[in-house]
DNA sequence: ATGAAAGCTCAAGCTAACTTGAGATCAAGA
DNA sequence: TCTTGATCTCAAGTTAGCTTGAGCTTTCAT
């Protein structure tokens, strides 16, 4: 049979589908989030899967997650495929996990902070809200965000 | 009556004592969060109570505020004072504010969430992850983190 | 055939919150 | 006095996630 030709895209009407900026697109290929084609000139052809590969990108940053989780988490795909509805359900899953545990840290602060609202103590020894019974253990030397 | 010696400390000293790093609190002196006094021969030298302030810069971290909005939150405070039990109060109502709006966005990314494990769709379009009704306006060029 | 629009590469810049390193000076106990 | 440890300043580096700019090439519609 004759092998089917498949329509490509230039980077420019990928990120107009996307709203992704075309620099953006093009660090996305760096950190190898997505792959592209060249043109004989040695521009670069998208393949219409690249689109939904990058829209599973911004949803799950938009869940929080780094581009390095992202492409952990595309790297345990099978041969680099875009994502499946049922690849997808088993990492949303897990990003439910994610945010879950997000909430309930907040609730936490959240409740100290009411006990601590009027208190003023400020100390470092019995602050409730800052010594909240080793949390997070110390990750390296100097203050790190925690939320 | 005779003026009364107040005993300052060495920078190592307030870093042992408040856990940061002694270029952590030059930095932090450097954006004004703290000020010092100097020894003749050029070493700084801390009041005690700027161990109280950099407690409270500590703690609103943790929370979650930027430096830029902890040093807002002190020049607000007459006369660059520590702060008290009470402007504590004012303070930490606010964050509590904060806090819920982030569980309450939490819960909501979660609900749609919820919605959408098993359905797959990932279209830019239609998703209802990545299009929560315009929740925040577009913010410049490219994704940002939301969380 | 041609000229504008789109694309290319590479290097450098940006923000936040610090750290690290170099090279010099200060402070304090023995 | 001497020596060791603590500090000093200033510049540059770090991470994440991109953007911006320079200078050049490709594509494509007319």
């Amino acid at each position: 049979m004759a092998k089917r030709i498949e329509t490509t895209l230039p980077i420019g009407a990928i990120a107009a589908r996307t709203g992704l900026s075309v620099s953006a697109i093009r660090y996305y290929e760096e950190l190898g989030l997505v792959a592209s084609e060249r043109s004989p000139g040695g521009q670069r052809r998208f393949v219409r899967a690249a689109i939904r590969r990058l829209s599973f990108i911004l949803i799950a940053q938009k869940l929080g997650l780094s581009l390095e989780e992202i492409s952990e988490a595309l790297s345990r795909l099978p041969d680099g495929r875009t994502p499946t509805a049922a690849d997808w359900t088993m990492i949303s899953t897990g990003i439910r996990t994610r945010i879950n545990d997000q909430i309930a840290a907040l609730e936490r602060m959240r409740d100290r902070l009411d006990g601590c609202i009027g208190c003023g103590c400020l100390s470092l020894e019995a602050c409730r809200l800052y010594n909240p019974a080793d949390e997070r253990g110390a990750d390296g030397p100097g203050p790190r965000l925690v939320l």
